[in-house]
RNA sequence: GGCCCGUUGGUCAAGUGGUUAAGACACCGCCCUUUCACGGCGGUAACAUGGGUUCGAGUCCCGUACGGGUCACCA
């Protein structure tokens, strides 16, 4: 064996600084779990100001997807979670793409081999089926071999696996972060394969070599790998390897039994993006999904959760998500942008439904911010500004401005000649005339609006009052609008 | 089924032996108001369950129930 190979490998390592790593296959979407895993792995880098590292898992080529990998570069940048080391940016302990390191595994288990921790095991390949579950590696002869039969038989070009040796009796306890100490009694475990009869790595042992390799120091990973964790440290063990943290969170649930998957219709974080919601308030509500803050702050920008970020908040439980209150967190993020941000991403949404170039887009914006929650509610709702709907008269009967059909329609016609008249048009002067007209009238300034309002917009609900949407509207159109609404009324 | 993990309002959750058991979303009511919203104020609502330990338990221990995970030459 070349000892002097593994020792450069050792050299190469980085120490002294956090470093976490995300490690996502190329499935070409990321699933909330994923994003959610993807930032407390990045917030846990930073925080301790540490690196972030991404590597791409694809050893199983059956599942490959055409640009997949792109998706995830993209999701990356567009989430801010910016990486220190990768396939795109390299590193000190690349490759950074899990097929490029095929090399790198057999070597290690060789080692394994070597060492008394694992051996080759010359069985045919185990039918899961017929097998009724229990490995018993007490009945595997391959785990009894000499050193010389082994050697000898994998000489002759017999085909074998490798799989890790689990010493008999005794217990493996292992510390997890947020479970805290595990303990498993050895017997429970299995001989677990090392690397395939194709010469390939499972994941199981690949990721323990790569986050060694790579100086992982916090392995982020999802709940369901808590129970192979033993298995980890007794891997790390056989190598005489530090063992990391491991930081194991619970999933992200549809309901009270079912994770979120993509399969069962669930959202991934590209749908959610599709149906309106920022990039901002998916990152801020996912992060508190299962994690918890010390404070009673909720809205977090990605610098402050850098700032506040701690392991001991991530809780143990699942957690369920909920688009409800996701929304919430939407509308909060939209509300806080600044009136040009906003008009910038609400613009596409608008012209949506609102074609006329007459119509100033920015106008429009300045009235939806305070009232979007997400940004697919747009088109339906500023859509009257391209063409009057089609209205019932009944719209004109309110009954908290104590507007009727009649008064409707003495209001409208005493409204058109000063519309006509004013000598500007511009919230000020359309305020003022009608405020007047009111006053005149002896009555509510709403039994004025209301009715204008409507005429206007053709609909009950509009975004903005009866001075807005005149004024966005010009005059001309409005007083189109206004007339039409007289002949409606007879 | 074996092993492991979990269980505070509908949801996210604070809470680490002594609290009137926080806060947020949702829901309801009131106020503001030119509609709907925004905003402000208030309200309904929880420690799965049975035993211990203790002067005292959501907090510690054991059992039960329910839920999840895992037992692949998949990741």
């Amino acid at each position: 064996m070349d000892m002097t190979w593994f020792e450069e490998m050792e050299r190469r390592i980085p120490r002294g600084e956090v470093r976490t790593r995300f490690a996502p296959s190329p499935t070409g979407y990321m699933h909330v779990g994923n994003l959610r895993t993807a930032l407390y792995t990045y917030l846990i880098a930073r925080h301790g100001k540490g690196k972030f590292i991404l590597r791409i898992e694809d050893t199983d080529q059956g599942r490959l997807v055409e640009g997949a990998v792109d998706v995830i570069y993209k999701t990356m940048a567009e989430c801010h979670l910016e990486h220190d080391e990768g396939p795109d940016v390299g590193g000190p302990v690349g490759p950074y793409v899990q097929t490029e390191r095929r090399p790198f595994y057999g070597k290690y288990a060789e080692l394994l081999v070597e060492r008394g921790h694992a051996y080759r095991c010359f069985c045919e390949k185990t039918e899961s089926e017929e097998d009724s579950g229990d490995f018993d590696r007490a009945a595997n002869p391959c785990r009894f071999l000499t050193k010389e039969e082994s050697d000898a038989r994998a000489a002759a070009g017999e085909p074998y696996v490798i799989r890790q040796r689990i010493p008999e009796s005794g217990s493996t306890t292992f510390h997890d972060e947020i479970f805290g100490d595990i303990t498993v009694e050895n017997s429970t475990l299995d001989d677990q394969v090392l690397m395939k009869r194709d010469g390939l790595p499972t994941y199981n042992f690949a990721n323990v070599v790569d986050d060694h390799l790579m100086g992982i120091t916090h392995v982020v990973r999802g709940s369901e790998y808590l129970s192979s964790a033993p298995k980890y440290n007794l891997l790390y063990e056989g190598f005489g390897w530090d063992i990391p943290k491991y930081v194991h969170c619970s999933p992200v649930m549809r309901d009270q039994q079912n994770k979120m998957s993509k399969r069962h219709g669930d959202p991934s974080y590209e749908d959610l993006i599709a149906q309106g919601y920022l990039t901002d308030a998916v990152l801020n509500y996912v992060a508190l999904l299962g994690w918890s803050p010390r404070g009673e702050q909720e809205i977090f920008s990605l610098d402050e959760l850098k700032e506040v970020f701690e392991m001991s908040g991530i809780s143990k439980s699942p957690a369920i998500f909920d688009i409800e209150k996701l929304r919430y967190f939407n509308a909060t993020y939209i509300r806080n942008m600044s009136p040009e941000a906003f008009a910038k991403v609400a613009e596409p949404w608008i012209r949506r439904s609102v074609k006329n170039p007459a119509i100033d887009p920015a106008a429009v914006a300045a009235l939806l911010q305070q009232r979007t929650e997400i940004l697919t509610e747009i088109p339906e709702k500023v859509d009257f500004f391209d063409a009057l709907p089609e209205y019932d008269t009944e719209l004109f009967t309110h009954k908290k401005s104590k507007s009727d059909a009649a008064s409707s329609k003495e209001v409208l016609t005493a409204v058109i000649p000063v519309f006509e008249a004013l000598e500007a048009w511009d919230d000020e002067h359309i305020l003022a005339a009608m405020v007047s007209l009111a006053e005149q009238r002896g009555e509510k300034n709403a039994k004025v609006m209301w009715p204008v309002r409507i005429a206007a917009a053709g609909k009950a609900v509009t975004p903005g009052g009866a001075v807005e949407i005149c004024r966005i509207l010009g005059r001309e159109e409005t007083l189109r609008r206004l007339r039409i609404g007289l002949e409606k009324l007879g």
